[in-house]
DNA sequence: GCTATAATTCGTTATATGGCGAAGTATAAA
DNA sequence: TTTATACTTCGCCATATAACGAATTATAGC
């Protein structure tokens, strides 16, 4: 692929797409202000079935938007970093700001409080079945 | 519906369904620097039929993202006015900026181009049989 | 090695979406 | 008032998508 393609509506149209779903801004919107968190905290987050999320991630991901990092048996999500694509970071401030006072949001914040003080290191282990 | 909801994350992923779809980003782009565009340049422009056309100004509209105004016949599309929806407004800046390089978009410019020059105020006449 | 855990991939199903043509509505012209 | 034009709405079909559970992969601990 040439350094310059001047075809950017495939990705942007893959970045909305990845955005246009209720479940993947909550993700989204988890990660912003905050480092990473793993695939469990998210399953818990969210109430939906492994499998399922760990497919929004995927697409989270193919559209630049997220990042993974695999730590042993575990795997750490983050937003993606700056400084490496500007529609991203662009959409992704947006999102952010558009969705700081949302009722959802917000709650999902609290309940990821609680998730992330269940034990800083093992939290995953509490998921007895699923 | 109360005037603080604090509940956006419909709207916002109602803006971005809307604009999760190649054909409704060209109309986006097309209606964007311009003052409006009437449905049959539209529908020149992208090559659809004229119902499938009308379905996906239907769901930009209720996303904010354009209005219509109709005179006489013809019906007039623009993007949303300023002032109203800042949500909207960065999204809508934010696709400008992203996609002002993209080839497909360069050519749909010109295309319009062409099709504006037909007759200022006729245009739709040329359309014979779809 | 075996077993358990964390996550992903696969296969299936229900629903959503984009496309079209036909029918319907509204306005203009003849 | 009949006909044509510009759209929209409706009904249909093909494909895409989100959800799940089962099977698979990878790693940790025994």
């Amino acid at each position: 692929m040439a350094k310059y393609k001047n075809n950017y509506i495939k990705d942007i149209t893959n970045i909305l797409k990845a955005l246009a779903d209720e479940s993947r801004v909550r993700i989204v919107m988890a990660l912003a202000g905050r480092e990473k968190l793993c695939v469990c905290q998210i399953i818990e987050l969210l109430g939906l079935a492994p499998s399922t999320v760990s497919k929004h991630l995927y697409i989270l991901r193919q559209a630049n938007l997220i990042e993974s990092n695999k730590k042993g048996r575990w795997v750490y999500y983050n937003l993606a970093g700056d400084g490496k694509n500007k529609a991203v970071q662009t959409v992704l401030h947006w999102l952010q700001k558009s969705l700081a006072k949302d009722a959802g949001i917000k709650e999902d914040k609290k309940l990821l409080g609680k998730i992330l003080k269940d034990d800083p290191e093992r939290l995953c282990l509490k998921m007895k079945k699923r």
